[in-house]
DNA sequence: ATGAAAGCGCTAACAG
DNA sequence: CTGTTAGCGCTTTCAT
């Protein structure tokens, strides 16, 4: 711990001149003389002194800093953020990510709390990457990525989950699958959720496949559920020969169910998962997936949240950046005998 | 921007007290009425009022959060930052990054000035991510993560260089080569550069191969750098017939360089690549690496972190985590016509 | 049980 | 040119 911190008044008494001085000379204020600008910056070189952005923070309100909210880093948010840092390079502004861990408290909202908390003070505006956007609006500039609702006035960046969906769905289409089961995420949870199961069907619909109901099911987050969800799906009277999962970790269930019962993929069953990290590209037997841009979204919110504290007003409110589907050994052409009559 | 923030002063007044007693309910200090506690709340929630966390911190002299500082927020700070996220969230503390982005100016030590910008008002302990550290010793605890310099009284984490680049030499050599090239880094970099040469050097010493100093070159950053010292290196007159690159970067470089110079990889040249980020799983011809644990090597920098907040000093000062290699297609027996007389 | 007042480190009027 | 003064939002004695 040493010696405290040194602070202005240290510099001020050492160098024989008030606060009010050394502040001028910290800012570049005029009118100070020079052979006092000197001393006052020999002192603080003298005794190593820095500013404290809090103190700063407090008196100024504008802090040249945005702030990016995350749940916590995983890989998920660390994608979004490596587009965030990116976009803020080019810009005069710092970046401060503030991760809560879960010490937020479970109830949900959390993020407008810590928004309040930091906003005014500590950032000028920030990008929220967190699920439960449930915002009052707020005192300073937000941009949302990929929230649960559709985020009502606040501006939002998200993947267009409906049409990856659909690119999805066509591609097992294309190879011949005509039972294609949709395992998706607990209902009410995420937007993107139902968003996903809407290009789904809008594919099958384009394609003049019936939509079953049989073959399409939720699934919780945890292993087990997801498991069993899977294994529901696979051991149907009439199994579908494809399942598009709405969500890389259920795809990779699926495909371990799948194993289990014997089934070989893609041979027996083709796979297509909607990714939410980019590690999912090294599974094992290879999935084809949905990709998100989760980078781009992090540097597309960033540079919206730019604009705004330079006053600018963004064009589109909502903005959808488009998917792309990654081919990879999970998905072939269905088998024979599986095809239904 | 709406109505400006909710502060202390907004609620005491709603509730006809002072600002005293509602920082008395809000810090759950006794000495206040049942009656009025639960009034105070109402209004909290009400007005949605949460404290400023700078404002507080100014206070307080402890925050409860922890910081990390990096340079930048790209692939290899990220896993960093992954892992210290992971240490962190079994813990009481919050963690704030905070990425300057270019915006600390070139020259070194950037990250002292920006550490006593925070310290002691907005974090209560910090982990380096940042080649460069020139501490002066902090004011508050400090761990760097795989510094420049062995990072004198700062306690460090860092990956076992030295033993990672034995491993990949050692490598190359059970497979039969003996002319294996190092391609380094430019000199006086990071600490881990040399760290690496002598575990190569300490390889071939071993198997009673003769040390080739015209097989050692150092290399820029820049990708004409990387490039023409790969090619210098390939056009030797005796050429060797594997690369360790301490860099992955400059692996890549030295495989693009060798197909340009119509050899193949690798029956024609071994490449191993001590790696950085792990992306370099994913690049072309499937390139042999010596992993770093970068995630580890955040969380456990985080865990000494929050034991010395505890009070705990460290047990070791510097530590060393094992890296371990990946042998992918990049390596094999050196052809018959290539070896040495 | 409550509030007035001081002060954390800093900046921005305004006087001198 | 320089210093005095008054806060920013909050916590904490110390009176009342």
């Amino acid at each position: 711990m040493v010696n405290a911190r040194v602070t202005i008044r240290d510099v001020a008494a050492r160098a024989g001149v008030s606060v009010a001085t050394v502040s001028k000379v910290l800012n570049d204020r005029y009118g100070v003389a020079a052979a006092t600008v000197d001393r006052v910056r020999e002192v603080i070189a003298e005794l190593g002194y820095e500013s404290s952005l809090v103190a700063r923070s407090l008196r100024n309100h504008r802090t040249g800093v945005v702030g990016v909210l995350v749940w916590d880093i995983e890989p998920y948010s660390a994608e979004v953020l490596k587009g965030v840092a990116h976009a803020v390079r080019g810009t005069p502004y710092e970046l401060v990510v503030y991760a809560a861990g879960g010490k937020g408290g479970e109830r949900m909202g959390w993020e407008s709390r810590y928004l309040s908390r930091l906003s005014g003070t500590l950032v000028d505006g920030a990008v929220l990457v967190t699920p439960t956007v449930q915002t009052a609006p707020s005192t300073v500039p937000v941009i949302a990525v990929d929230p649960h609702t559709g985020g009502g006035s606040v501006p939002t960046v998200a993947a267009d989950n409906f049409h990856g969906a659909r690119l999805a769905t066509e591609h097992l289409l294309a190879l011949g699958h005509r039972r294609i089961g949709f395992l998706g995420r607990p209902p009410r949870d995420l937007e993107s959720g139902p968003q996903r199961e809407q290009g789904y069907r809008a594919a099958l619909e384009a394609a003049g496949v019936a939509f079953d109901p049989a073959l399409v099911l939720a699934t919780g987050y945890g292993d087990t559920d997801l498991q069993d969800t899977a294994r529901a799906l696979l051991t149907l009277p009439d199994r579908p020969t494809a399942i598009f999962a709405a969500n890389d970790v259920s795809a990779i269930a699926t495909i371990d169910v799948a194993l289990t019962l014997g089934l070989d993929v893609p041979a027996e069953l083709s796979v297509v998962g909607f990714d939410n990290v980019p590690e999912s590209a090294l599974c094992r037997p290879p999935l084809t997936t949905v990709e998100q841009p989760l980078q781009l979204m992090g540097q597309r919110a960033a540079e919206m949240l730019v604009a705004m504290l330079a006053g600018d007003q963004p064009a589109d409110l909502h903005l959808h950046l488009p998917t792309r589907l990654v081919v990879r050994d999970s998905t072939a052409a269905p088998a024979v005998t599986i095809a239904p009559a």
